[in-house]
DNA sequence: TTAAGTATTATGTGCATACATAATTACATG
DNA sequence: CATGTAATTATGTATGCACATAATACTTAA
């Protein structure tokens, strides 16, 4: 059979993760050249580059620069997990979503809050509990910390009527953050808040968010047993 | 000041981004088109559309042909988390990676590992169960099935040398798999494989690969509690 | 008025070329 | 032999151009 021009980006790709799948070309070994990948294809060289490229970025191939690109011994699968916002996530199951303030109080933190935060011990911050309802049922515990400093506005905001999330999503702004996924006991309140058994284990979603060097937020979010995050390789 | 020549896809990026950030452009609202934008950077359009697409990647912009390019109004925050071969995940953590396999059985499956591998009774499943060590202590207990119709060579090999995880990498291809995150109550025998009280709140991921429509293992990792997946935003 | 068809437009992609940059190899020099 | 330097090379990226494609806006016909 005659080599068919492969001449998309896409149609490279698939083509090269075909002949590591038949181990054509083996974990750890070299392959060849772009230049020499696009006169085999019949392609641009720019083509071949945007589909190792991606690739690459999939962690599939390590590239480097003169030495070459090569099949990625092991590589290190990337979950992508979308942490979607909560009420979206939920109305995407088609269900109803619900929120409710349980708390609210600018008061200090504890040290493990501000040690998340970095925060000196005179920063203000808020800190809210709420629940979100998927079909008036408790879907997940929200525990947060506002820097009023950052975004003194949020003190004026009625947090029972619109979720701390989607309001700071809107309204305060940030560069970057961290996000940490652990099991954990849930707590006595929020097992009450759940409306469950108190002995279960929740996956937990502490994420918090700066804006430069400055704190925005933090959060604590508490599933229910049983919750999981799914995602494809 | 003139505007000075934004001329590398980075600086595309980071000046869309600050635009973003003050606000010049609002979450939800059009941006110029990639050819004005271009015109004002005093570079190519392919280095615009790099650049936006890339951050229509990261969830920052929603693209559409002929529609144009928008702010996302509620970013998915998308947690990208390696997953590594856990030697390394130990040894990038300088610490001396151990293995012990403490069950290898060719038995049938029950009902969810089945359901897992959407797989029919007569399958021939060789099921592992081995804790890797971090510094001779338990770091996380792996329960692995293997599909050996899928790769007959998985019987004859010695799993108390070398962990299922890399033989597995290293001799059986796969074209997908799926992953999944939850916290659940550790297992009497992994709680005691993992040397610490069975109460503990487990993080567990599980794991399923397949080449074509054939699975090729399921593999769920119990971390003890405290274990933290992390990643930046 | 509505439906079908057409033009327009912004993004998506491919190509040829040029040059930049990192890493390696080969070489020269002490 | 060690060491610094220059040549080489594969990838990285910018550019200008062309055309493809999807989605919208517009026009025309029933």
């Amino acid at each position: 059979m005659s080599p068919a021009a492969v001449n998309s980006w896409q149609a490279v790709q698939e083509e090269v993760l075909r002949r590591i799948r038949v181990r054509a070309w083996k974990p750890g070994e070299m392959i060849p050249n772009e230049a020499e990948l696009a006169r085999e294809f019949g392609c641009a060289r720019a083509t071949v580059n945007r589909a190792l490229r991606t690739l690459a970025e999939a962690g599939v191939l390590d590239r480097k620069r003169r030495a070459g690109t090569r099949v990625t011994l092991q590589p290190i699968s990337k979950a992508i997990i979308d942490i979607p916002v909560i009420r979206r996530e939920i109305e995407d199951r088609n269900q109803r979503y619900g929120y409710a303030m349980t708390f609210r109080r600018i008061e200090p933190a504890p040290l493990s809050v501000r040690a998340r935060l970095r925060a000196a011990s005179d920063m203000r911050l808020l800190h809210l509990i709420a629940v979100h309802l998927a079909d008036a049922r408790p879907y997940v515990v929200e525990d947060r910390w506002i820097n009023l400093d950052a975004g003194p506005k949020a003190e004026q905001v009625d947090f029972s009527r619109i979720s701390a999330n989607e309001w700071l999503l809107a309204n305060a702004p940030y560069t970057h953050g961290d996000l940490s996924i652990s099991a954990e006991h849930l707590r006595a309140e929020e097992a009450e808040l759940l409306d469950i058994d108190a002995s279960g284990a929740a996956l937990t979603i502490t994420r918090t968010t700066w804006n430069g060097a400055q704190a925005v937020t933090t959060v604590r979010l508490s599933y229910p047993p049983g919750y999981r995050l799914n995602t494809a390789l």
